[in-house]
DNA sequence: TATATTTATGCAAAGCTTTGCATAAATATT
DNA sequence: AATATTTATGCAAAGCTTTGCATAAATATA
């Protein structure tokens, strides 16, 4: 019948009230009796009256919506992350408005244009691969509008970030590998412009000096982190005059390669290699055996990100002191680094087992 | 040092001119002269003018947002539908605002309030696993807001929709594993509530019967379709008198587990025990040998759930004649299925194979 | 030169809410 | 009974754009 949207005008003439009335009726103001507000609230419900939003926030100054940019959706990581900012933000009342950069700056800029047209009141983003020029985030902390970064940051940015310490996460792998009586321990490294990559390299660099032990560039193997990487550098290694004894991969994609090629050479993990990854992709649950990987806490990551955003919202923009949130890894060790039967739950490698 | 948002007004006051001619101006109106469009623009850069989206579609009773209503973001599956519908509503100028039900009626109920009182021009949502009640998708469909469910829709229900024909995958699975001489073939079969694990279920009772082979109630097995559950699966069926020469699982987490269960006994596979899956998760290219699964054409799902909405919208409502799109599953045979060594990049394995 | 046409701009309303201030009615205070 | 207080409601502006209609200026036509 009535063929669409009934506005706050509508409800108040057909009560014979004034708007002003109905608004704060709806939004329940002590100073509307309860009679009126009843009477509003029924008749609301009879009309199907569908609050306005965008009015609403044109007049409010705020929008209540939050929005993200992640290079793309798919994949573990981003998804899990995207989970984590949905959660939290619907809580807070916040409507999340996600667009991707597929990895490009262009894309990024037009996506910024979009999201500041959109009035939202915040931004989370992680940086496209490419990005080195900040020109268009300007825009954003012009208008004052409160930033903030995940995971992809560019280095000495004063701004708004939480992302993971990498490089713990790779000091902590490299370290139970070496406390399950590994010695020569082999790395996959990754892109080195990318800062995560080289931070997870750096924990195994720094796990190895510790202990002592040298660094064997032979024993350093750079690749995109496919699985075919995984096992030409795999392979690469097995051909070394003194193959190492495990590997520290700097993703899970990399290292199922490695799998693959050992158990081709019918070689035992973990007994004759023992391996782990980074990022606790779902297959690694999946594998035989079961992969050890260090978990990068996607979803913590997320919501650590909108509450970073609503604490800015708080403070009015006026105190200006960038915070840089650090998520600490979790190494989940699984039966593929597994030399030394573990202790029940016992999923903290390090502490106990310390000293040889 | 000014301070924020610059609007529409300043920029006239500034220049001297009315709100009209600077808005006109800015969207590039035929009647107004080269001279002020550019003296607009400069300034608009100048103070980082945003035009206000919020006050644009309230007066243009368009919001540019599309709502859209997942389950769960993280996983596969629904991941790349929202990389799908992201693609295409972005490249048609519509934002898109997300939500998750957490597969609850409760939280899908409150989901829809929301999205409609954003002002959304349209609804992309697959249903949540408990959904039997529709009333809150009444009131959808009283504004006259374009609903279109993906994946998950409840049979019979008189609704635009686009899903996968699960059957034909079933069917398509099946009859490959015939093809390739396989003639006791068992089945992993889910919750049968779910229109997508009876509709693949029938698909593999089809292919048998065409072949006038009977259906062996001990050769299917009903579960959840976990990792576990297809080792238990795969087990029980390794019990039987005559165990199976070939497992289609309707899941592809479940045809992992029969893989594991299988390599413990020491059975080969495809040799001994072919395998076909369902979902062509990630992990399926990682697994030894690779799994055969059936892709559910994930991002064109999203794709076609955009352009359904789209079409509607040409459509002013008017014509109310529900569609349902049907996408065709993909079958893609990997190792896990091949016995008899195929022609390079022949994907489709019905048609020539057909007859014995 | 007066009239018709074109070109460029302005006025003001509308879209839906929210909200400060004012007002009317009802109740409490003396 | 007159005044003060409380309670409930209304008026009107504001938030930023868009747009139909009107108008002024400039140009073309007769």
């Amino acid at each position: 019948m009535a063929r669409s949207k009934a506005s706050i005008t509508d409800l108040a003439r057909q009560l014979g009230v004034s708007v002003s009335t109905v608004s704060r009726a709806l939004s329940d103001h002590p100073s509307i009796s309860e009679a009126t507000k009843k009477r509003v609230g029924k008749l609301a419900k009879e009309l199907h009256y569908q609050p306005n939003h965008l009015a609403a926030g044109l007049r409010k100054g705020r929008s209540n919506l939050l929005g993200v940019m992640v290079p793309h959706i798919d994949g573990h990581f981003f998804t899990l992350v995207v989970k984590g900012i949905e959660a939290v933000a619907t809580k807070a009342g916040f409507n999340i408005m996600i667009c991707q950069s597929n990895e490009d700056v262009a894309h990024e800029r037009r996506n910024i244009e979009t999201l500041l047209s959109a009035q939202v009141e915040g931004i989370l983003v992680s940086l496209a691969r490419t990005t080195r020029d900040f020109r268009h985030f300007e825009k954003v902390r012009k208008q004052e509008i409160p930033l903030v970064f995940f995971d992809r940051v560019l280095d000495g940015l004063d701004v708004n970030a939480v992302v993971l310490d990498d490089r713990e996460g790779g000091y902590q792998a490299t370290r139970h590998l070496l406390a399950q009586g590994c010695r020569r321990i082999a790395h996959f490294a990754g892109p080195e412009h990318l800062n995560i990559y080289k931070n997870r390299r750096q924990g195994y660099v720094d796990a190895l000096l510790e202990r002592g032990l040298p660094i064997d560039q032979d024993l350093i193997f750079h690749c995109d982190m496919t699985l075919e990487d995984g096992i030409a550098g795999m392979e690469q290694m097995l051909a070394l005059p003194q193959p190492p004894d495990a590997v520290f991969s700097a993703s899970d994609f990399s290292v199922v390669g490695a799998l693959q090629a050992l158990k081709r050479r019918g070689l035992r993990v973990p007994e004759d290699v023992a391996l782990a990854g980074f990022s606790n992709e779902t297959f690694t649950s999946l594998t035989e055996p079961m992969l050890t990987s260090v978990d990068q806490r996607c979803e913590q990551m997320g919501q650590s990100a909108v509450r970073l955003f609503l604490e800015m919202l708080q403070e009015q923009s006026s105190k200006f002191s960038p915070r840089r949130i650090v998520l600490q890894p979790d190494l989940l060790v699984r039966a593929s680094s597994l030399r030394q039967p573990m202790l029940a739950g016992a999923e903290q490698p390090t502490a106990e087992t310390e000293n040889p």
